[in-house]
DNA sequence: CGGTTTCACTCAGGGTCTGTAGC
DNA sequence: CGCTACAGACCCTGAGTGAAACC
């Protein structure tokens, strides 16, 4: 329903404004550059990466680089780079323009261009042209996603995204995207299309070539490719499409996209550019930053922060402290890094893994006794089992595996790795383990990072749960609202008005709110009680949280950017579609009554609990654990220890691809182009997608030529490459390097190498190197925080982690402001009492007088000091409008540079992580000390 | 053996819920 | 003390990655 409800006022939504006219003109002025291509490479690489900066980072870095592009790229293109760095961010926000979809467009655009906003328009437009072809602007996707995305929030909608947007004023902006949007939309069908199509205009021709971009050769795809490609291009308009991409998606739109694009953008423009330069920069920046710049640093980069800055500088302001400062070179990061002497533990890995082997099978056992009881709830049960598990445990496990390791074979596994290394850093802490439990009141915490690893492949013992729940039965409309003759007379839906439904989910929605307290208490007891029930399973003797119990319910997918298969009915799970996954001695959940599952099965090799296919990708859905679990506690442990182990030979492998630029070889050459970016832009992969079965995203392997624009020059930067390509992030620009052998290079460099190491690597060393640098030891704990959030933040600007700006973000902004007012008003007032108490006193030398005088003194340097308070907030808000730090906080930062950081400074783990979060980062809180280095 | 498909996860960000500060 | 607005926590599920299985 809800859903419906969406959809529906999508339509009526889609009232896109703006129109691509305009997004046109804007484009033209800056005319686009674009082809240059060739060229030079001379330059550095780094560039490219850094503009970026929007924000804050400073990037730095930079690099030469050159050639490769060339080779890469077509050939085209050589150099450049781009500016684009950011790129991403440019892409983001597309994508982020989708909800508001319209909004976006044009803030796409700014964003994109990124970077500076100014240009923004301009080249990037300028490509995009072409698209004026592609007119593209229908962009369709958009269209679509920006139907969608109006929906979500329309209400108010577009504006509304609009007003997001906003800000920047852009409001052309909004519209035109809006509008476009729509276009797209009905284009629809094509949308996708248009996106690329533009882009494919654009450069088109070059294009086509590259084209074959792809993986292969290239070639055939490409077509495809060049299709959508083609038209649009100009570059603004890429921005947006690629939006638009997101736009179709309409829901994704609002997610994503719009988080991304649209809210960058808009914001960055309304706020004017500042902000949205702030995102691109740092997009860029960091990439740069990261990437290479060691080496690099040969380019130069102007880079560097470039404009963006402003953007920053706006901030400042307040903040006044740091800014996220890069430091060039990566490499250099120095020696500190080196010293991790923790890494060393993963050294280890490559030891036998018959040590860890041995765990495993024993445990199973265990199971058994557990299952006695049924009725009771397995929390209940659990506790009673735990203990003697243990025991039981500990004992088999240490006799088994040493056994066994002896023994085995010895994979390299891991888990094995990891905790051996776990064990290095920290020998000794075996015997504090129980101590400590959980924080918060919880039972125990299982310190399974003191204990051994399983065997190879082995993920647990013993597994038992009550299997999932369903979703709740459907509730049919009530007969007033739609009645059962109107849908027999349907033939067309787009015809109808879903008007009354609308409203009635939207009364629904306002009673659930109003309910009374009791009402909710008794719901809340309720869901505990289910929690308590269904939310926790019996993991090798220990109580473990299931991440997600309940079956996803039946519902419209919405799918995110322009997805093709938007709408579908997305069906309801029954028990006959549920694969249940337990030991075969543990009890058995239970289908719901009159039904039974489809399968029961006991692989204790993989990490799921249960799971089933959807019906509108075929994709099979899994119930696993909570992130505090250990195994996926485990899991992320080993991705960091890979990540710094990458760190010791990051060098080489710059080095390495350095000179592969030149190789005669074109694969060779646009391998090291491919690992470049993806090292110096944090790109993702990129790996090929069914065509037609889902957006169109691309990744460092799958971008395509539409996705770049060489500029000779671009705002004063010589030789920029502007990546713009939708895809969750953006960038980079060559296709022909399939994952697969890109990764088994990788894997030829280092063991457990993959491309998204680098991602994880060059985020955890940003964070690494930003504390280092924003960290001041006198400032105060609340400074202190925003130092640390400058430094997620340059993380997630490298990671393209956009949101959309929080819906009444420029309400709340304005209330910030108006409190700073008060407090300046009140400072000036206390001033002046100030002043005539010391008058007083100099008159009368009463100690009465000076104690008065004291208090007021006391008083203003109390309100300056709320002053200076307000003003960080303020600077940290709207530093934050469109960056989204959870993600990178909860997937790419080492979680032991951060709790280092605080054990170092005297900051509370609690202000840095909440408590999900310290659970899941359990492992890292006991095991770093203050001097951990990444 | 190489390409393709499948499986199993990790990553993501919007939406909703919940607690709480301020009025 | 009750109400409202806000911020943060948590939920949900789509999207992307990469290794293993399959052909």
């Amino acid at each position: 329903m809800d859903i419906l409800e969406n959809d529906l006022d999508m339509t009526n939504g889609q009232e896109a404004t703006e129109t691509a006219a305009e997004l046109k003109a804007k484009i033209h002025q800056n005319g686009d550059v674009m082809n240059h291509i060739d060229v030079s490479h001379q330059n550095g690489d780094d560039s490219m990466s850094n503009h970026a900066s929007k924000k804050p980072v400073k990037t730095e870095r930079d690099s030469s680089p050159s050639k490769q592009h060339s080779s890469s790229s077509s050939s085209k293109h050589s150099s450049s780079h781009s500016s684009s760095s950011k790129s991403k961010d440019p892409h983001p926000s597309s994508s982020s323009s989708k909800h508001s979809s319209c909004s976006s467009s044009s803030k796409h655009k700014d964003g994109s261009s990124s970077s500076k906003s100014h240009h923004s328009s301009s080249s990037s437009s300028s490509s995009k042209h072409k698209d004026g072809s592609s007119s593209s602007s229908s962009k369709h996707k958009d269209g679509s996603s920006s139907s969608s995305s109006s929906k979500h929030k329309e209400g108010s909608s577009s504006h509304s995204s609009s007003s997001k947007h906003k800000s920047s004023s852009s409001e052309h902006k909004s519209s035109s995207s809006s509008s476009d949007k729509h276009k797209d939309r009905s284009k629809d069908g094509s949308s996708s299309d248009k996106h690329k199509d533009r882009h494919k205009e654009g450069s088109s021709s070059s294009s086509d070539k590259h084209k074959e971009r792809s993986k292969d050769g290239h070639s055939s795809s490409s077509d495809k490719h060049k299709e959508r490609s083609k038209e649009g291009h100009s570059s603004s308009n890429d921005k947006h499409k690629e939006r638009s991409k997101d736009g179709h998606s309409s829901s994704s739109d609002k997610h994503k996209e719009r988080s991304k694009d649209g809210e960058h953008k808009s914001k960055s423009s309304s706020s004017s550019h500042s902000s949205s330069d702030k995102h691109k920069d740092k997009h860029s920046s960091k990439p740069k930053e990261s990437s290479s710049e060691g080496k690099h640093k040969d380019k130069n980069i102007e880079i560097k922060k470039e404009p963006s800055s402003p953007t920053k500088a706006s901030s400042p302001s307040k903040s006044p402290k740091k800014e996220i400062k890069s430091e060039d070179e990566f490499s250099p990061k120095k020696p500190e890094i080196k010293e991790e002497p923790q890494d060393e533990p993963m050294s280890e890995d490559d030891v036998p893994l018959s040590v860890r082997a041995k765990e495993v099978t024993p445990t199973t056992k265990r199971a058994a006794p557990e299952s006695d009881d049924d009725d009771e709830p397995l929390s209940a049960r659990v506790e009673k089992v735990k203990k003697k598990i243990k025991k039981e445990e500990k004992h088999e496990k240490s006799a088994k595996k040493r056994k066994q390791e002896d023994s085995d074979d010895e994979k390299p596994v891991k888990k094995k790795k990891i905790k051996k290394e776990s064990d290095t850093s920290s020998p000794e802490k075996g015997k504090k383990k129980k101590k400590k439990e959980g924080e918060e009141g919880q039972p125990e915490v299982w310190r399974w990072w003191e204990e051994e690893s399983r065997e190879d492949g082995v993920k647990w013992n013993f597994l038992e749960h009550k299997g999932p729940i369903f979703a709740p039965d459907y509730e049919p409309l009530p007969d007033h609202v739609m009645t059962q003759a109107e849908k027999e007379k349907i033939t067309d839906l787009k015809k109808c008005r879903f008007n009354e439904i609308n409203d009635y989910f939207k009364l629904k929605s306002e009673e659930r709110k109003n309910r009374s307290k009791e009402e909710k208490k008794a719901e809340k007891l309720k869901n505990d009680e289910i929690q308590k029930e269904y939310g926790v399973c019996i993991f090798d003797g220990h109580q473990e949280k299931i991440g997600n119990f309940r079956i996803e319910p039946p519902g419209l997918f919405r799918g995110r950017g322009e997805h093709p298969k938007q709408g579908m009915l997305k069906k309801r799970i029954q028990p006959e579609d549920v694969i249940i996954n337990c030991s075969k001695n543990s009890k058995i959940p239970q289908p719901p009554e009159g039904h039974k599952w489809k399968e029961v099965r006991h692989d204790n090799k993989v990490s799921w609990l249960a799971c089933w296919t959807e019906n509108i990708q075929g994709q099979t859905k899994y119930v696993m654990l909570n992130a505090a679990s250990r195994l996926k506690g485990e899991k992320d442990w080993q991705k960091y220890e890979t990540a710094r182990k990458l760190h010791k030979i990051a060098d080489n492998i710059r080095e390495n691809y350095r000179n592969d630029w030149k190789s005669k070889e074109m694969r060779i050459r646009q391998r090291a182009v491919a690992l470049y970016f993806i090292d110096k832009l944090a790109l993702r992969a990129g790996n090929e997608k069914e065509e037609g079965e889902t957006a169109d995203t691309v990744g460092c392997c799958s971008l395509r030529v539409e996705h770049i624009k060489l500029h000779e020059k671009y705002d004063d930067l010589e030789y920029v490459v502007e990546f713009d390509f939708l895809g969750k992030d953006s960038i980079r620009y060559y296709n022909r390097v399939p994952t697969a052998i890109l990764n088994k290079h990788l894997h030829d460099l280092m063991p457990g190498l993959t491309a998204k190491v680098f991602r994880t690597y060059n985020a955890s060393k940003t964070l690494q190197e930003q504390l280092n640098l924003l960290t001041e030891a006198d400032d105060n704990v609340n400074a202190k925080l925003l130092s640390y959030n400058r430094a997620n933040r340059a993380v997630a600007i490298l990671c393209n982690h956009q949101r959309a700006v929080p819906k009444n973000f420029d309400k709340q902004m304005e209330n910030l402001q108006s409190k700073i007012d008060a407090k300046k008003d009140a400072i000036k007032d206390a001033k002046k009492q100030v002043k005539a108490a010391k008058a007083d006193y100099k008159a009368t030398k009463a100690a009465k007088a000076k104690q008065i005088l004291d208090k007021k003194k006391k008083m203003m340097e109390r309100l300056e000091e709320q002053l200076v308070k307000l003003e960080v907030q303020a600077t940290d808000k709207d530093e934050n409008k469109e960056i989204a730090l959870g993600t990178s906080k909860l997937n790419y930062l080492d979680p032991r540079i951060s709790v280092a950081w605080c054990k170092k400074w005297e900051v509370p783990v609690e202000k840095i992580y909440n408590k999900t979060q310290r659970d899941k980062f359990r492992w890292a809180i006991d095991m770093a000390d203050e001097d951990y280095q990444f």
